[in-house]
DNA sequence: GTATTACATCGACAGACGTGATTGTTATTG
DNA sequence: CAATAACAATCACGTCTGTCGATGTAATAC
């Protein structure tokens, strides 16, 4: 793959002398950075992304067993999946009744989308 | 936490019938899924999300030894996250003599970024 | 009340992950 | 050449992850 980079010229460090000063930092905080990647890292797995994908279109209008079947994996695995995406602050969940409604809530998502732009 | 959703009305299926036909499906296939996810997955680690906030910023300008101090890890260490980085073809790298440039192909993150918003 | 659905939790297991120490490879300096 | 810097690769380690089966809990239907 090409690149076209400036590439900043380095001198190899005398004996005894090891590197270095960075020059460089990032512009992201340790705690922000922290933040962005619960969110990514709950993102980073096709079903818990096309679960996101899903409800973000379909608030309020499925239920955990219809779920399901869009998954080949079993319900315990999606609820521990829901689970994830919960802890990170992309889902929130209503139980009426027997049914337990899942939808997103868009800030967290935003905030990655922020960062990524 | 209070919602305003309209949750769709359910009914408990008839003993013997097992739930169900799913009424909603997500917008992205699975293996753009898969794709996704592989990036977000990458960036689902502090360390490698600041490399690749300041990698975004400051191509050609760092070499790997000077990120180093950036982070409280060690140097093989910094050397997996930047490895992890390219497989999932966030970034690329060129190596000139003993220096290592490591920079950031847009395209991937930027196809995270179009799904998000 | 009983049976059954819907969903969550628990226990277990193989595989992946983040980390560091050590070693290997390549290139530069003297 | 020898010494050393820069970086990658390997090995080892404890921890986390995705998965399922089994079980638990609450609500509905009869």
């Amino acid at each position: 793959m090409s690149v076209d980079l400036e590439l900043a010229p380095k001198t190899k460090r005398p004996a005894g002398e090891r590197c270095c000063e960075p020059i460089v930092y990032p512009d992201v905080d340790r705690t922000q950075a922290i933040r962005l990647a619960e969110i990514a890292k709950a993102l980073g797995d096709p079903i818990r992304l096309q679960l996101v994908d899903v409800l973000r279109k379909h608030a309020g209008k499925v239920c955990v067993c219809e779920l399901v079947p869009l998954f080949d994996i079993s319900q315990p695995t999606l609820s521990h999946h829901l689970n994830k995406l919960r802890a990170a602050g992309i889902v929130d969940s209503e139980r009426r009744g027997l049914w337990a409604y899942y939808y997103v809530i868009p800030d967290a998502l935003q905030e990655l989308s922020a960062w990524l732009t």
